[in-house]
DNA sequence: TTACATTCAGCAAATTTTTCTGTTTTGGGC
DNA sequence: GCCCAAAACAGAAAAATTTGCTGAATGTAA
């Protein structure tokens, strides 16, 4: 598995939480000049194992949006019929994530729509038209209280 | 609410796609030249509406940790037990999400540890022993489908 | 030892960030 | 419609960073 040295692990873990901090300050904090952090960078982003970076926007500061997180429980568990589910749901805009799971359900989607008329859409206009969609059960979310993306690596 | 003109929004969801875009790029797409972007961008780290910026991780290539969306459900719903339990959960390190939802369960959790023995550790020692947990029911992640962590807006 | 590959530091050119100055635009009051 | 003040903007220039290159140091295999 890892071809991922201490220097590897380290970019790793500050670009998870600073994704914007230069090259130059990498260097500073992991005791290497700038270009076998550059390099690095390239190679961790080109292998795969960043997939990209991104800003954390608060969503209730600069919207009105609606989120959910949505759990489905399907009514055939066929090889087939899980994966022609994923394939459809993770194309819809709304659904921001899908996650395959253990225990009572099959699926927990989060999802973003504009407002409560949104989700209704959703939910009835392109969801329950998917194949083999057993249970729906949402729940919405009131506040967030920690959104941390970064993992301990 | 909005203070937030088009080319705030412009910023918000260029940043969201790639966070280390440069001003340069983002005033060539949004039609402004450098410093008027330099100075909104700043303007909405200062006021809260960008909270940082993060690299996309890929965590089975990087790590062998497990991820499981706990569910909690709480036998006392005061807003005092419900404050004091949110206070204390988010400040531990496991606990990388946590949503206030409506519905069955009173939290949603997205806990990331670093193999089965150390969920379970998290479990037993450290999330049950918080003061009025009733109950607990974890949703294992097997596959992550779909994690896009940008917002429309 | 020699040849080869890998990693790295240091340098320099290209590019970007950041600050500053002065102009243009916008909106409120008259 | 006009005027003024505040905000937003473009452009330029200095400071800092990115990016590519070169050669030294290290380790490895023959």
């Amino acid at each position: 598995m890892s071809k991922l040295d201490p220097t590897h692990l380290g970019i790793l873990r500050l670009l998870q939480e600073d994704a914007r901090m230069t090259h130059k300050e990498l260097a500073r904090r992991l005791r290497k000049s700038v270009s076998p952090i550059f390099e690095r960078v390239k190679w961790l982003e080109q292998n795969g194992y960043i997939k990209g970076y991104t800003a954390l926007v608060d969503l209730q500061k600069s919207s009105n949006s609606i989120i959910s997180f949505t759990h489905i429980q399907m009514n055939d568990h066929s090889e087939e019929a899980l994966s022609a589910f994923q394939k459809e749901v993770v194309q819809f805009d709304d659904v921001r994530e899908c996650y395959y799971i253990t225990g009572n359900f099959d699926f927990i989607l989060k999802i973003v729509s504009p407002d409560m008329k949104g989700y209704n859409d959703f939910l009835r206009g392109q969801l329950s038209k998917l194949p083999n969609v057993g249970s729906v059960q949402s729940f919405l979310v009131l506040s967030e209280e920690k959104r941390d993306t970064s993992y301990k690596i």
